[in-house]
DNA sequence: AACTTAACTGACCACTGGTTAATTAAAGGG
DNA sequence: CCCTTTAATTAACCAGTGGTCAGTTAAGTT
């Protein structure tokens, strides 16, 4: 019989933060559905399910996550209308800083918005819909009134995430499709007719 | 001991064509992933051994599938394209004609343009451009080349592609989303100047 | 000290795709 | 017809997945 001896002395003990510092490490390279809960466990050293101890599943592991996926992208957006740079121009740079996103942090963006896991979806049902918000209130802020509405901003938004979601799939890194996120940009900036 | 008796009489062998039936139809309802091989297999009623007599992998059965998809994906263009209508009005429905097969074949529209799978992709390499390149024909053929290039036309491609994306994971119908689909092609044709 | 709670292990479960020795029917050849 | 070879299939195996839980020990409370 093996010695089993489960609770370990307080500075020893796995705390929440270590298992997220670990998947988010992993998830990074190997995405949601590479990392496996045993795959952390064992990078950790402990055994899988001490994991549930902290987090109810997988799901809520990476929902905490991904959540740091949102609040990057709202980052980048920030930066980007706080540049010095006529409406135009920093609309252009709204477009590219989110292909650019979404290409560099491909991990991030798949979980964000494109993953369909029935439990990770339960969770995820808020924030999309929030980014997608901050995202059209900074293209509106930056178009004419009269020659924009909700319509075409949803339309401008989807046809960025179709780039992303087509160049994920391809693996290409951002700097061998700059030509195309920028021909990309110009053609949802001519869209508008600005 | 179990009695095994393996090889069944001729009129009772397993043939490809049977395998490939009951997958495509769990297929259309549960998806790739949503389908296992033990569920064919009990579906069937064989072992799910057997599958593998026929097909190599998981993956080779579903491309015999997938190349269905896009065959008929070329079959609406097609359609489309005969249809006696002007220019404008033509390309329209093709853009609309395109949304309508994503959002009504989810399914095949993932295994076809989204799913990340190793064996899958090795297989499907091909079918993607192909399908692509058949849609910026009819698409460059209702335009004025003046008004339109290749850039242009797979910024409109990435743009249809977003849209059925975005609309297979929200997981509503045509009908629910029938008004947007129209605005998303009008979209696409005034970014076409036409 | 005794009891309760927290934190963890190892074994279990059901499921996945794929493999293989054994088994039987079918096919081929003398 | 008989024997050999090939085809088709099974049941058991493997390694892997997410999740569960009785048992074990440390930590906390009274």
């Amino acid at each position: 019989m093996l010695k089993i001896s489960p609770r370990k002395p307080v500075d020893q003990q796995l705390e929440r933060k270590d298992i997220l510092d670990t998947a988010r490490e992993l998830f990074v390279s190997e995405g949601y559905r590479g990392v496996s809960m045993r795959l952390i466990a064992s990078s950790l050293k402990v055994s899988h399910g001490a994991i549930y101890y902290h987090f109810k599943n997988k799901a809520s592991l990476f929902y905490a996550i991904v959540t740091e996926g949102f609040l990057s992208l709202d980052k980048e957006l920030e930066n980007t209308m706080a540049m010095e740079l006529n409406n135009e121009t920093k609309l252009r740079e709204v477009f590219i800083a989110y292909m650019k996103f979404g290409i560099n942090y491909s991990n991030y963006y798949e979980i964000m918005f494109l993953i369909k896991d029935d439990e990770l979806n339960t969770l995820i049902h808020q924030e999309p819909n929030q980014s997608y918000e901050n995202f059209a209130k900074a293209v509106y802020q930056l178009c004419d009134p009269q020659k924009v509405n909700l319509q075409r901003i949803w339309s401008i938004f989807l046809s960025l995430h179709g780039f992303v979601t087509h160049y994920i799939k391809s693996g290409q890194s951002f700097d061998e499709i700059e030509g195309l996120v920028n021909s990309h940009a110009d053609f949802l900036i001519k869209s508008l007719e600005l």
